[in-house]
RNA sequence: GGCCCGUUCGUCUAGGGGUUAGGACGCCAGGUUUUCAUCCUGGUAGCAGGGGUUCAAAUCCCCUACGGGCUACCA
């Protein structure tokens, strides 16, 4: 029985995007291959930026993905409540540890204040001043004041906010798994905030304090987590606790130019960034996700474990119980990774192709029937079949056979006019009467049908299979001639024929003038 | 500005002292297919630059450049 532990911890901001998906299976995928358990928890300290629907979102993506946490908000677990909101009241005694034992600090500055001297301090070209050793004493806190202001102050409790009091002339070192050894001096470390003055904790405490509580061993984050580690580190040697092992995953970045992936280029660059359907309330703009757009979970979560992973094989295509048996974390990338819908697109379709056509039945039916087409499930089935080599996403289903629900309306006048030949008008009319006669409309009755009458007028093939397609189809463009007319049946090839055949005869005789 | 991390085909990556620097996506060409797609074959294209160390550097070291992250009472 193993110990691993590991959590997934995202703030519910906002949906959650990519880069948190890839998070979330990373920590899965190794929790699952080292038998531990995979947890979730919501860090929702942050009441100013909280979005209630968030959370939901976020479970119900992992969900979609198939990546079921064991511990989490509504599942349940022995180290509970997993919200931190819920765990508000726990967090004092700790901050209360600290501050015994010399590691932490009162202060009083208002954040107005803070921003007025950051400013002040920017006129005069110093960029990114420090709360820390250097400028402590020169604030309004418990290390500068005397005792009886500080009691005061601590008394009327208005903007009371604790800190951690970083050590001088240290060198913190630690291990990362996927970086090695990063190291920081501590005189470069800032005294951050670890209670806010509404008396909630900040990532920094909640996320320590959390994570030993819930004996976290593996902490798998991304990489802008990087420089606080210093801190996170020094914060567990403060509380006399064993450091978790650490990995800090590259980051997913803009397709192109600059910058990691955001919300905004989704819709930049045509392509979903976050896993579902997601309206955002304060732009009321609604967001099409990965589901949407007709990506198939299995397929991004392929796409995305080897973004920034690789199995140091050749292979690259894994199911999610796949990926949890190859995953190994040494295995993950340092640096940053583009985001390439080309690759992701190209996972999507090997996967509809891999798809049994039941499976795909299910995603196709409910789309077809929202669009108005009366079909049986049977029909749909064979339409997966001969369409699903033609797919990327399941949206092109629909706008590459199209043609199977109604002829098209615009229909491709150029090849007509190309492959049409007036003289070959009593042909087409004789093999529409052929069909029209047929007992058993099928692919092979019908293929039999259509050569025989090609080899027997000393036709050739380029002179009526493109026109039968056009007549059928109303576009070059689709699987087996033959299959796709029996599937269409007999009444409608022969009435799309027919039709199709005076159409085709007027735009030739208007060609000629 | 400061600190930290990074840099191999356009993109994702393998390769960690001796390789014709490998694979995948994309793109191009050919084959298969009466069309398209699938599939198959081939091609295209890369070690950021400069110094060291070494018989030998993509690989180890240093510098530079570039990219990214952090620098909030946000996570």
């Amino acid at each position: 029985m193993s110990n691993v532990r590991v959590r997934f911890a995202p703030s519910p901001t906002g949906p959650l995007h990519i880069g948190g998906v890839r998070t979330a299976l990373y920590n899965y995928l190794f929790a699952k291959k080292n038998g531990g358990t995979f947890i979730l928890r919501i860090e929702d300290t942050d009441q100013t930026r909280y979005v209630p629907e968030a959370e939901e979102y976020i479970i119900k993506s992992l969900e979609w993905f198939g990546i079921k946490p064991e511990e989490g908000p509504g599942i349940g677990g022995d180290f509970g409540p997993y919200r931190q909101s819920e765990r508000k009241d726990l967090y004092g005694q700790y901050v209360t540890d600290l501050i015994e034992k010399g590691h932490a600090y009162y202060c009083f500055d208002t954040s107005a204040e803070l921003t007025t001297w950051r400013e002040k301090n920017e006129a005069q070209k110093i960029y990114g001043v420090k709360y820390n050793h250097a400028t402590r004493m020169e604030m309004r806190n418990s290390l500068s004041l005397s005792k009886e202001e500080t009691d005061r102050l601590l008394k009327e409790g208005e903007n009371v906010t604790v800190r951690l009091k970083i050590p001088t002339g240290r060198n913190i070192e630690f291990e990362d798994a996927v970086r090695g050894a990063v190291s920081f001096n501590s005189d470069e470390l800032d005294d951050k905030i670890i209670l806010k003055g509404d008396g909630m904790p900040t990532y920094h405490l909640a996320n320590i304090v959390d994570d030993h509580l819930m004996e976290i061993t593996h902490v798998i984050r991304g990489e802008e987590w990087l420089p606080s580690t210093a801190h996170h580190v020094l914060m567990y040697e403060m509380f006399g606790w064993t450091a978790p092992s650490f990995s800090h995953l590259p980051l997913i970045l803009k397709p192109v130019g600059s910058g990691k992936l955001s919300k905004r280029d989704g819709a930049k660059f045509g392509f979903p960034v976050f896993p579902l359907e997601w309206h955002d309330k304060e732009e009321d703009k609604t967001y099409q996700g990965f589901k949407e757009d007709g990506f198939l979970p299995e397929a991004v979560t392929n796409f995305l474990s080897l973004l920034g992973w690789n199995p140091g094989t050749d292979e690259e295509m894994f199911s999610l119980e796949e990926l949890i048996k190859a995953f190994d974390p040494s295995r993950i990338v340092k640096s940053g990774a583009k985001f390439d819908i080309d690759k992701a697109r190209w996972f999507n379709q090997q996967y509809i192709i891999a798809k049994p056509n039941t499976e795909l039945v299910d995603l196709l039916l409910p789309i077809a029937t929202e669009k108005g087409f009366d079909v049986s499930e049977d029909f749909m089935l064979k339409f997966a079949d001969l369409m699903k080599e033609r797919a990327e996403v399941i949206p092109d289903f629909f706008t590459a056979g199209g043609f199977f629900f109604e002829m098209p309306t615009e229909i491709d006048q150029k090849m007509a006019k190309k492959k049409y030949k007036l003289e070959n008008r009593p042909h087409f009319d004789a093999l529409i009467e052929s069909m029209e006669g047929m007992q058993q409309f099928t692919s092979s009755s019908l293929e039999s049908v259509v050569k025989s009458y090609i080899a027997d007028n000393e036709l050739s093939f380029g002179a009526i299979m493109p026109i039968l397609r056009l007549g059928a189809c109303g576009t070059m463009k689709g699987p087996d001639l033959f299959e796709t007319m029996e599937l269409l049946g007999k009444d409608t090839v022969v009435s799309r024929m027919k039709e199709s055949i005076e159409i085709f005869s007027a735009l030739k005789k208007a060609q000629n003038g």
